[in-house]
DNA sequence: CCGCCGCCTTGATCTGGATCAAATCCCCGT
DNA sequence: ACGGGGATTTGATCCAGATCAAGGCGGCGG
C-alpha cells in the first residue's frame, strides 16, 4: 500500500504550503523538518531519524504542509499516500487510538522544546538537550546532525553553541570526544545547569 | 457524566506535574495555561475562552500535566474525569477521529506560535498576533486578557508590548481605542510588517 | 597525497529587547 | 467621591546572544 521513495543528500522532500503528500516513515538516512523566515533565517523543528515519521500532522488534519523537509543524508522513506491512509484510519479504531496517543506524546515533546526556547538561557538549553538526548541510558551521545542544525533547533547560532559546549567542558560537566560525540561526565551537575544554576568553575 | 466546577478569579486549577484530572471544557470565564521557569519567569501557552478545552493532551496521552492552569476571571468549567473519558474514547470511533483532527489543528496553531517566537521580531509578532486575532472578520479587536499576559504569550515583556503597540499606532497601522480594544486601520500594511518589512513612518 | 570547500572555533563588536525606575492610569471596594 | 494597589506607559541603562571577521580543521574528489 505504501510507496518507497529515495532522496539524495540535500534533496528537498516538500516545501511549506505544498499540499500534504501523505505520511512519511524514515527507513534510512536523516530528514530535517524546518521553517524559513522572511529574511532567510531557518528554524529546525525536528530531525527525523530512522523509525521516525513526519508530515503526520498535516496528513491527519487535512491541511497543507506547515513546514519544509529536506534529506540531510541519502535517505529512504516509505510514503503512505493521503487517500489510503485516510481510508485505513476511518476503519481501524485501534490505529486511530494509537495515533492519538502518539500525537499526544509528540505534542508534549514539542511543548518541552517551546519551554526550552522561551524559559531557558543558552547554557540551560544545551544542558537540557544533552540530558534528553542521552536519555539517561548511556553517558555517550552521538549528535544526530551538523552542529549548525542542532544550534538552529535550539534557536541558537552555531557560534553560541560552540562557545556553550566549551563552557560546559571547562566546567568538567562533559567531554568533547570528537566533532560528533560527547560524553557526559557529570549528569548531576548538568541537570542543575539545565535548571538554571550557574556552573561552578 | 461530567462534573461542573467553578473557580474564583486567580484560583489555581492544576499545577505542572499534577496527575491529569481529565478533560476541561470552559463554559464561562477565562483560563490561563502557562509554564514557570526556575527563576520565576512565566510563559503563557494558551488563553482558553468559553467553548475551548484544556488538559486534552495529557488526558489522551496519559501523562501528568505539562503545564499549570489558573482562572483569570470567575470561571465555570465542565470536567470530564479521566476514566469515563478513556472508556468513551475506547468505544466511540467517531469521537476518536474528531479528537485526532482537533489535535492536529491545535498542533498546527502551536507550530505557528513557535514560528512567531523564533522567526519574527517584536514588531512582526505583535502585527501577526493582531491579524490572527481579528481573523480578517472585523477590524475591531477585543484583547482577551491583560496586556502582561498577552506579552508573555508572545514572549515579550509588557514594556516591549506597550512600546510596540505605540510604534504601530504612530505608523497609522492601528488605533488604540481603549486599554482593551484595538482597531486595525491598515491590514495590508500590518501584513507587510508581520512579514518582516519595516513600517514606513 | 594534495587542494579545496564548507564546517567549526575563536575573538571583537553591536543591538534588540530585558531590566530597572518612575510617573500615571484605572478599576474596585469602601 | 475617595483611596489604594495593581496595570500600563515611558524613559534610561544593561546584557545575552547575534553578527561580523578571521583562522583552523577535516573530509572528499581527483
Amino acid at each position: 500500500m505504501a510507496q518507497i521513495r529515495t532522496f539524495d543528500r540535500r534533496r528537498l522532500i516538500f516545501q511549506q504550503d505544498d499540499p500534504c503528500p501523505g505520511l512519511f516513515i524514515v527507513g534510512e538516512g536523516l530528514v530535517k523538518v524546518y521553517n524559513l523566515a522572511a529574511g532567510g533565517k531557518e528554524h529546525v523543528l525536528h530531525l527525523v531519524e530512522p523509525g521516525g515519521t513526519f508530515a503526520e500532522v498535516a496528513a491527519i488534519g487535512g491541511f497543507d504542509c506547515p513546514a519544509s523537509a529536506e534529506a540531510m543524508e541519502p535517505t529512504i522513506c516509505a510514503l503512505l499516500p493521503l487517500e489510503p491512509f485516510k481510508r485505513v484510519l476511518a476503519e481501524d479504531h485501534g490505529l486511530c487510538l494509537g495515533l492519538l496517543t502518539g500525537m499526544a506524546k509528540w505534542v508534549r515533546h514539542f511543548v518541552g522544546l517551546m519551554e526550552d526556547i522561551v524559559l531557558r538561557d543558552a547554557l540551560g538549553r544545551v544542558a537540557h538537550y544533552l540530558l534528553d538526548t542521552s536519555g539517561g541510558r548511556s553517558d555517550q551521545i552521538a549528535l544526530p546532525a551538523m552542529k549548525k542544525d542542532l544550534a538552529s533547533h535550539l534557536n541558537l547560532t552555531s557560534e553560541t553553541l560552540s562557545r556553550t559546549l566549551r563552557r560546559l567542558t571547562e566546567s568538567d560537566l562533559i567531554d568533547l570526544l570528537d566533532g560528533r560525540h560527547i560524553r557526559i561526565k557529570d549528569a548531576e551537575g548538568l541537570r542543575s545547569v539545565a535548571d538554571g544554576m550557574f556552573p561552578e568553575s
